[in-house]
DNA sequence: GCATTCAGATTACAGGCGTAATCGTAATGC
DNA sequence: GCATTACGATTACGCCTGTAATCTGAATGC
């Protein structure tokens, strides 16, 4: 079953995550690899979840090609095969595409009119809008 | 059952919109009311939907608040409940919340390192910037 | 050695979603 | 008036998700 040859999908992000494993994945962006108990100790108390719950989710997640696993005793660690990055592009993307039909500044206006925008984050895109000039 | 008591939900949008009915209000958004068929001719083709698929959506999004429904003889004129830039406002809040820690700053730095903003982009970002100044 | 424990694997199950087909009924053509 | 048409309403159905419980087999305590 390690066999599977339909796996160049895996890094590519075209399996969608969803809402319950992306915590999972942020538990293991933070630090991993990282056994079940473990992902349970960092997740389960603030989401309400079971063991068995984060094990369903970490197995759905290997499958799904954006966790590795790797043996050790009788157990597993997983770690994340999909950078954060990655993911956090894409699914940036999508809202992107889909409400504001690609385009980046009316999200950022819309964040603006929404007052969604803190001083600090104000100060730091112009630092950042500084930094792209050069 | 246009009595209902619990609407208070209506606009708050707590419903979530799905992928599909957005494409649906989409529509909507652009031009209402309209009747089911002509919705469909707004969205079926491009989404290779047949009518019943079209009627569905825009029972599930009456259900849900999000449409008001107005009788047109014997068929529905469908208009939206919630403002576009409400369900846009929401959508791109939890984005926001869910990637990037609820500050908005970092989505931005995604979107520049990402090279996501266009030369328009950063234009029209700065020009928001100076405005926001006054 | 044998019972208990602790992994992962398998199965469960309700609700949402995508995508319709079918039903019931009111209007409409003739 | 009656067949057909054109609606909305109801039902369908398989997949994904959230949230587990149960099974199975290996390790471990004693």
């Amino acid at each position: 079953m390690t066999t599977r040859t339909d796996n160049d999908h895996a890094v590519s992000g075209a399996e969608r995550i969803s809402d319950a494993e992306h915590a999972v994945m942020e538990a293991l962006w933070k630090r991993s690899p990282l056994t079940a108990a473990e992902v349970c100790e960092s997740v389960c108390k603030e989401r309400g979840w079971s063991i068995p719950t984060v094990k369903t989710l970490l197995s759905r997640l290997v499958q799904k090609g954006a966790l590795a696993t790797q043996p050790d005793g009788r157990r597993y660690l997983y770690t994340p095969l999909i950078a954060r990055s990655a993911y956090v592009g894409t699914e940036s993307k999508r809202l992107v595409e889909r409400l504001f039909g690609g385009r980046a500044a009316p999200l950022f206006a819309h964040l603006a009119q929404a007052e969604a925008l803190s001083e600090d984050d104000i100060a730091e895109i112009e630092r950042l809008l500084r930094e792209m000039k050069k």
